[in-house]
DNA sequence: ACCTGAACACCGTTCAAGT
DNA sequence: ACCTGAACACCGTTCAAGT
């Protein structure tokens, strides 16, 4: 058993953000619980409460260190690609093969939902943002002028478009078997979509 | 309180469902339990697990009633139009105004994960499948020959597609705001992909 | 035969009380 | 000052006991 002055408030949060990373990876979103992460910890749920607001404060922070390494494994595959497609097809293998890789922390991302009327904390949808900004930067080496509100849209519709695959996918819901499928099912929304993407835009 | 022999099982199972719609509408799938059930019919919880086999049976139930009415509005939606691809807007114009409409039943059918190694019912996939076909029979509309194979790697891909912008834009997570950025994104997933798909099939 | 209701093993969150 | 641990109000699920 911890003893006071033990750690201080900010070693308490990294050991408990380190302690839920574990559980959710071993266990999945549904095994985590304020209870199992203190024991972890060897503290008490109270200093949790210390700590944190509350539980979903937690998972915002273990969500934000997924999206960043997810955005470390995105970079990296789109980096030195040439032509605009090759960049999203690039970056969409990336994303599942993280999805297909980290299955629980990429799960959590989209199983945590905040209370209704909750807001999404700035510092979380700026992390969104900067991974959506890899898609956007890839969508700007089409070579024609496109204005900078219509590449947001594409990216956000295309976006959107791998990320619902890749959860259907995952959660079984779409009679497929195997990462392979997965793949195949990305590459053909992405080449069909910057196949009519560029048509309109040349 | 209800008496023994009030109701007959199917009874019991009808009014369970019924009041899990009820419950599900007003506070979301977070808000729904068996206690709350059980109380709505007037039965106590262990009533609930001679007629289901557990929570998630009874979900189920409720989610396949969902993925019905959706169907019937897509049906509506789509019929009479000739061209796959006006075909297609109106089914994603239909999908989004039902999860906007219907906005908590929508949600558990994405919400509700069934526990980690469990498949899903064969009913349910045969559910799914019916909506998918939906978007295969559009599809199919185009006018030249393509193999069954293309058309259902190409429904899944298109249809995961919209399901993932839905998806992100209902939990607040591309920043936008109101159902017609909802549409546009999905309108421009669409046009895209359409246009990519008929220019491969020419 | 049908249903109850109490029990079991869990939750998230709070806060008076201990050291 | 820091942390505990018991309490509160909930969960899903089971099953001996009542009518």
């Amino acid at each position: 058993m911890a003893r006071r002055s033990d750690h201080s408030r900010d070693e308490i949060k990294e050991m408990a953000i380190a302690a839920a990373e574990k559980i959710v990876t071993e266990q999945g979103y549904a095994g985590l619980s304020a209870r199992k992460v203190a024991a972890e910890i060897g503290y008490t749920v109270g200093t949790l409460y210390l700590v944190f607001e509350n539980l979903n404060d937690l998972v915002l922070q273990v969500n934000g260190i997924t999206l960043d390494a997810l955005y470390d494994e995105m970079q990296q595959t789109s980096e030195g690609c040439k032509d605009p497609t090759s960049c999203i097809l690039a970056l969409g293998r990336a994303y599942i093969q993280y999805a297909v890789n980290h299955k629980n922390r990429w799960g959590m991302i989209y199983e945590h939902l905040l209370p209704e009327g909750q807001q999404i904390p700035k510092w979380y949808s700026d992390k969104v943002a900067r991974n959506l900004s890899l898609v956007e930067m890839a969508l700007e080496k089409v070579p024609v002028r496109c204005p900078q509100k219509e590449i947001m849209v594409a990216a956000r519709s295309l976006w959107g478009g791998v990320h619902g695959i890749c959860i259907l996918a995952m959660t079984n819901k779409l009679d497929i078997t195997g990462i392979d499928s997965v793949q195949a099912l990305a590459n053909t929304l992405i080449n069909h979509f910057m196949s009519g993407f560029m048509k309109q835009h040349t």
